[in-house]
DNA sequence: CGTTAAAGCGGACTCACGGTCCGGATTCTA
DNA sequence: TAGAATCCGGACCGTGAGTCCGCTTTAACG
């Protein structure tokens, strides 16, 4: 199967939408009001560029979403305690709640405009997915836990969904910290068995 | 203050669009398919009608809702424990949030449609205020929580989002009885200072 | 009752946005 | 450098929320 390279104008544009499209998301009050067209404009490419690059909308957000998420990937992949492997359960679910809390915090407009990506629920998501089956996999070596770990791990990837994140660090002006340290106090109960 | 009393017609009217449009929702597969125009013409009413008697989409959403609620508003407010007042928080924590659960299970299709009932974030909406205010309320009067009793209220409730029990209840098929015992296990769980 | 002004009706219309299409330009291959 | 494969881009389409306005119905009053 040949596998043919991508034209170097092909790829110089999908370098120019993902810019463009990065730059307006960072800088809009929400992102409903970012249109395709405003994002093939601001690249300075047509509209059927950014479609056949991208598929659609959420082909595009995913795509800025994954280049963004790429980094903490490797950390939670391969990286050093406490977020890398070996890390003992307890700990390694605080530690990756708290760095996914921060991306979203990093990237709250980003995130928003992917899980309110329109049509389907944030749940059929392949990004949600590996979320939770990660959790889920620490979860169950917990005592105790091992039962409700698919519930539980859901449950915990819920207090950090963008529009709640968005609500209480945009509208309530909650300080980073302070977030930080609330979820990490209400996932430690969650997590402790009575 | 005048406050004229609606015109026989309007009244008849409101009714059948509120009775249609809870026979189409219950009845589709995904809220989103169900358009204005097909609850007007399932109700035998033209669009105008339809917006004068409800405003926008999320009106009518809202209207059917508060509908539905009034039973469960009622228990809470004036009913006999664990729901109604005076009931230990403990307990009637967990009482609200069941509540709140089977509510959902019970009308799926409804808050599904209502919570992404497009533009505005679900927590803009009145009655996420009144879940909030009330769960909030009765958090604070469990020593060790009244500190983050506002943050844990956001997260508790954040476990029985719509599409959240749409996945769980709908797409995985967790029957509702197991739904109820993981719920209420986590919320001890949550409550419970370690 | 009969009259009349206000309230309500409904469907054709507008508008915005995601997504498609295709004639012409550009880049790879030989 | 010729030909073919790929890509470009903006005009175009379908859809669905929300508006408009001429006509009908209601209800208040003499």
């Amino acid at each position: 199967m040949p596998e043919r390279k991508p034209r170097k104008d092909a790829a110089r544009n999908r370098e120019a939408v993902l810019a463009a499209a990065d730059a307006l998301f960072a800088r809009s009050e929400s992102p409903e009001d970012i249109t395709m067209a405003d994002v093939a404009a601001a690249a300075g490419v047509g509209k059927g560029t950014l479609f056949r690059a991208f598929g659609d909308r959420s082909g595009l957000l995913r795509a800025l979403y994954e280049a963004r998420l790429e980094p903490v990937r490797e950390a939670i992949e391969s990286g050093p305690p406490p977020l890398g492997p070996g890390t003992p359960p307890h700990q390694r679910v605080l530690a990756l709640l708290d760095s996914a809390l921060c991306f979203k915090l990093d990237n709250r407009r980003l995130a928003l405009a992917l899980e309110e990506s329109g049509s389907t629920s944030p749940y059929q998501a392949a990004h949600y997915d590996r979320w939770h089956n990660l959790l889920q996999g620490v979860l169950e070596q917990i005592p105790g836990l091992a039962a409700d770990s698919d519930f539980t791990a859901h449950t915990l990837l819920a207090a950090i969904r963008a529009d709640l994140v968005e609500h209480l660090a945009g509208e309530e002006d909650v300080p980073r910290e302070k977030l930080r340290a609330q979820l990490a106090a209400f996932t430690t109960r969650a997590i402790t068995a009575p």
